[in-house]
DNA sequence: ATGGTTGTTGGACAA
């Protein structure tokens, strides 16, 4: 089984990009974050007509993720519990050949300061508690998204810069530990403990990509069950460097079948 | 230190 994550910046803008790169790539099950779109303004004609069956939780400019798979989804599920009120699409998780799947964009978080970073906090608490109760069931669990999260100074070209950044601060990582610590793994790391340079964002601005200046924000979480079956996790840059990019690469996750 | 860019949308806001 192999899963594919991509946060796309506008699933509208990119579509030529995304559909080329699953042509290539091939991946049974594609995450997206950042549609920017309303569900009904999703593309669905254009994915359904290439094979795909799609999970989508849009809202209107910002946010917005899905699920694609080739195989049937079941129980889709199109928020995180306990968001009382909480209307952003962020969320969205189903079971595709029995692994329990979800796309997920995590708030960025940034100004500090500002309710943008309670916000997060508070979302990743319920991200800990629903995490919880996924484990639970003792079944294949995958958590793929775009965590806005920089694990460690080995994830981001110059830690000291990013100190305080809501993306980075300690805070942040000690919140994204505690979900690891109920039983996840981050499946790349867990393969590549040592790579270095490894990024799945690079900043449009400054000549990020041209300067390699990237962050390591885009995530597997896997629960043993799953991680049980893990043989690999790489980030394909590729898509990176075509014309009209998202600021965002693509990671693929391979578990065993 | 500042500004640098992109997308949605038609002026900011988000990233």
């Amino acid at each position: 089984m192999r899963i594919a994550t991509w946060n796309v910046n506008s699933v509208r803008k990119r579509l030529p990009n995304v559909m080329g790169w699953l042509a290539d790539a091939k991946p049974d099950v594609l995450l997206l974050q950042e549609l920017k779109c309303e569900t009904g303004s999703f593309p669905l004609a254009d994915f359904e007509a290439a094979g795909w069956r799609c999970q989508v939780v849009g809202q209107k400019s910002y946010n917005g993720v899905a699920l694609l798979s080739r195989e049937e989804a079941t129980d889709v599920v199109d928020r995180l519990p306990g968001g009382d009120g909480d209307e952003q699409a962020r969320y969205v998780e189903a079971t595709v050949r029995g692994i329990r799947i979800a796309s997920l964009y995590l708030p960025n978080g940034n100004p500090v300061g500002t309710d943008k970073y309670p916000y997060k906090l508070a979302w990743m608490d319920r991200l800990k508690a629903h995490a919880a109760s996924l484990l639970a069931r003792e079944i294949p669990v995958v958590l793929g998204g775009d965590y806005n999260v920089i694990p460690g100074p080995e994830d981001v070209y110059d830690p000291a810069a990013w100190s305080t950044d809501a993306l980075f601060r300690q805070e942040t990582r000690a919140k994204f530990r505690e979900i690891l610590n109920l039983g996840y793994i981050e499946a790349f790391r867990a393969l590549h403990p040592t790579r270095r340079h490894a990024y799945s964002f690079w900043d449009y601005q400054a000549g990020s990509w041209q300067r390699d200046r990237g962050l390591r924000i885009d995530h597997f979480l896997l629960s043993p069950q799953a991680a049980d079956r893990l043989t690999a996790c790489e980030i394909d840059k590729s898509p990176r460097g075509e014309p009209e990019a998202s600021d965002h690469t693509a990671v693929i996750l391979e578990l065993a079948d």
